[in-house]
DNA sequence: ACGCATGATTGGGC
DNA sequence: GCCCAATCATGCGT
């Protein structure tokens, strides 16, 4: 582990609750693939961890290649300053023992003294190592949030896919609710994952019944095309019924209107 | 620039 | 785990 490789010798003794902060910093700079081995997918496997849900439209290698460049300039900034930090520690570590060994001349000096010195040492540089890794950890949060948040690189769905679903929308009408392997079935045919099926009939659903006067039209073409697919499959190619439309079901979602 | 449409997220209930 | 409702943030037509 980098943390404080060359550094933590032998600070078993007192001190140190394992800061819950820290381990919360050094936790997530490893998720993030910050702190991890040189070049493993770690950066990879955050983002799709980070996309668990909602899942990714197949268009956004363009976005990823641009996070990973700006995540690895985070990860070489953070590695140079964690290397520079070290060294200095290292540094100035063998310069205070160079001190004590002098001083070992004149008076007796107990591996004890040496060992506490070298303890406080390491704890004022691991504090300053504790302040680079919060600002990493808050640069990478940033990053995260203007190139990862799904909601920033929303694209509306193509006219083909909000078909399909609006097929199978108003042909369920009275219970639009597709089971799971309707949802899966829908999602091949439109292009897009499970969940975003998912989260397309919740909101259409909750729209729909929030201002049903303004789907009617909607609804209308709708019924329509898929009567037409009906009657066509059966084979008779004329008008479907004598109003023109057939029989809607605006019923179900919206229990009753209650003045 | 503004407003509405739309996909995604969040929080609360079951 | 799914649903609803509210909300966010963007897309897109004006």
């Amino acid at each position: 582990m980098i943390v404080v490789s060359g550094l933590s010798m032998r600070n078993t003794q007192e001190e140190e609750p394992p800061d819950p902060q820290l381990v919360r910093l050094d936790n997530m700079l490893l998720a993030e693939g910050v702190a991890g081995p040189e070049k493993g997918g770690g950066a990879a496997a955050a983002v799709s961890a980070a996309t668990s849900s909602g899942g990714m439209s197949p268009d956004s290698s363009l976005e990823h290649s641009d996070y990973k460049q700006k995540l690895s300039q985070i990860r070489t900034i953070y590695h140079t300053e964690l290397e520079k930090y070290e060294q200095a520690c290292a540094e100035f570590t063998t310069h205070v023992m160079n001190l004590l060994r002098e001083q070992s001349r004149t008076r007796p000096v107990s591996p004890r003294e040496i060992e506490r010195m070298v303890a406080i040492i390491h704890r004022k540089f691991s504090s300053i190592q504790t302040q680079l890794k919060q600002s990493t950890c808050e640069a990478v949060m940033i990053l995260r949030s203007r190139f990862l948040d799904a909601r920033r690189k929303r694209r509306n769905f193509s006219k083909q896919a909000t078909e399909v679903l609006n097929e199978y929308f108003y042909s369920h009408l009275s219970n639009p609710y597709p089971s799971e392997e309707a949802k899966e079935e829908l999602a091949k045919q439109c292009g897009i994952t499970v969940s975003q099926v998912s989260n397309w009939f919740g909101n259409k659903r909750i729209r729909y019944k929030k201002n049903i006067s303004k789907f009617q039209e909607e609804a209308n073409i709708y019924a329509m095309k898929t009567a037409m697919g009906a009657t066509q499959r059966e084979g008779s190619p004329h008008t479907p019924n004598s109003t023109g439309y057939p029989a809607l079901q605006t019923d179900s979602i919206v229990p009753e209107r209650a003045g």
